[in-house]
Order: structure tokens, then sequence, then C-alpha cells
DNA sequence: TTCTTGGATAAGAATAATTCTTAATAACAT
DNA sequence: ATGTTATTAAGAATTATTCTTATCCAAGAA
């Protein structure tokens, strides 16, 4: 679920943005802008369906393709990550701290988990006769108390 | 990529999906059984689509909707895992043990990765106010020794 | 052995998510 | 203001997966 309060941005946050796209050097156009708005007020972790969705309410004509594409877009720039969690669906995050995620198996919600002491234990070493590693992502599954509750009832 | 050698069972994996398939109360049909083949004797993490194309080579009218239903059908059952590493695609995985995943961001290579000292490790407490945590699963991101070397040329 | 029954399968249609093609549009530099 | 070029909308196309349905087949009953 998105917010519903009508996206703004701080100035802060545009001029992240405006700078973000110049030194990639490409446009701030209306809709990335846009899409920018809602992916920054999202408290959750959205699909590309779920922000067409939302946005449709303030740019009727926006296409989902459109959606899509600048998302893959922000995720090269860094400023979004596509998350492969759900089945069949990607979701994009905008929490760019390091952190991790814990998935509920029966209702599929995904809340972010913060680990700092593992995030700076050193991996063990068999691994750099595989590859180097750019980062890491714990995944979490299990129920989530709202489930554990319905079950236990 | 599947290996090439004709998928052949010992007879304690045949008495295993044997048991395994009387438990469940699913018949073992030949095609549950030659999936159960190509899953046991791939060395990597096939798709529904890998094992599709190696099994027709000696079922030649296996349809790819029964390879769907019969990896699913396993993974419920905990004969194999579902994994969501790749992009749009189901990937599958017979490792039982537990075990990570070496993701390459460039050849998109899975390579399995052992990390017991951190299975055994304790969660962080506050995770229990999310919910109750059944498995976890560890991906690590970064380019592959031999994207590495390409890159360096 | 033949019959019956129900689960499993093949075939192909249907669906869902995502990406591609193309012509029109709009941002930005000049 | 104008031209250049990236970007967009629209809808078609593609890809992976699942569904529908008629058929098949194995195992137990007669």
């Amino acid at each position: 679920m998105m917010n519903m309060t009508n996206a703004e941005l701080n100035d802060q946050d545009l001029d992240q943005i405006r700078r973000i796209c110049e030194e990639a050097g490409i446009k701030l156009t209306h809709q990335r802008l846009e899409i920018f708005k809602e992916l920054m007020t999202a408290r959750d972790h959205p699909s590309a369906e779920d922000i067409h969705r939302h946005l449709q309410k303030r740019m009727p004509t926006v296409a989902i393709d459109t959606v899509y594409r600048t998302l893959a877009t922000f995720d090269e720039l860094g400023i979004a990550r596509r998350l492969h969690l759900a089945n069949n669906r990607n979701l994009f995050d905008t929490n760019l701290a390091p952190h991790h995620h814990f998935i509920c198996d029966a209702c599929r919600k995904v809340e972010d988990v913060y680990w700092p002491d593992f995030d700076s234990t050193a991996l063990p070493e068999e691994i750099s006769a595989i590859g180097q590693v750019r980062s890491r992502h714990l995944e979490l599954h299990g129920l989530c108390t709202a489930c554990l509750e319905q079950s236990g009832e």
C-alpha cells in the first residue's frame, strides 16, 4: 500500500534528483520527478504497478512502461533497489541504508530489518575463490506477528 | 547448464523419493521420477525450462506444465527449493543442506556458499516483534572470478 | 482379467508481468 | 525561438507461468 497523501518533495530531495540526473547525463523529466516523489514517500516496497496506479491519480496519461523504464534507470543510478523477493514480481526499495528483509510466507508482507553487527562481520575466506562480493542481502522467512495470531486462533 | 550424462539414481535416492511420495499420499509417476532424477544430477540451479529441455531428450512428450507443476510439488514437499534470484525467472535448488548463494551481477551465475558460523548466530532480538523466523537465506552479490578477469583485460 | 475410479498428464489456451516498437513529444543547448 | 536528441505514450509483443479440459494410466475392486 502506498501512502495516500499527495507526494511532496523537500528542497533537499529535489536538489538530489536534479544533481543525480545531471551527473548521469539524463534529463529530469516530469515523469522521472513524479516517480521519484512516489518512491520517496512510499513507506513500503512498491511494485511498478503500485507506483503506476498511485501516480495515475495525478498524471492520468502516464504509461506503465515509463514506470518500469524509470525504475530500471533509478536502480542503475543507485536511487532505488530492485528486489527479487516475490514470485514473478519485482518490488522496489528506496531505503538505501544497509538493511535486510523479513518476508512473511503467508501474507507476503516485507519488513525492513537492520543488523549492523552482521553487516560488519567478515565473510568466510572461501568466498574470495568464487568472486568479489560487493553487497550482501539477508532474507528472513517466516510468519509475521499478524499471521501468527491468525493461525493461532 | 545441466550435466549431460544420463540421469541415474542410486537405490538410496530411489527409496527416498518413493517414501516421500507415499508419505505425501501422491503417486510416484514416471514424470515425477524423471524430474527428480534431473534435479538430483543437476550441479547448478536449473530453471523449469532447463529441466524441460534436458528431459525432452528422454521423454519427448513431457509438457513444460508438468515440469512446473512437479517442481512446485517438490518445493512443497521439501525436496527442492524455489529460488527468487533471477529477474522474472524461478530457479530450483536441490542442495538441501543449509547454504547461501553468491550471484554474479555480470553473468548471473549462482554459486553455493556455506557459512555455518553465520547459520548458528542468533538473530537480533528486535526481529521477534516482526514475526517468527523459520529460515534465513543470504545473497551475496558481486562479480565472479571469471567476470573479474574479463573486466580486467 | 476386466472394470472402475481418481489422481496425473498433455496440449494448448489464458494470464500476468515486463519489455519492445514506433511515432509523437518535450527538455535543453544553442 | 529553434533544432537536436532523449524521452514518452500507446499498444503490440514477448516471456514465464498457470489454468482448463479432455484424456490417460495405475491401482484396487469385482
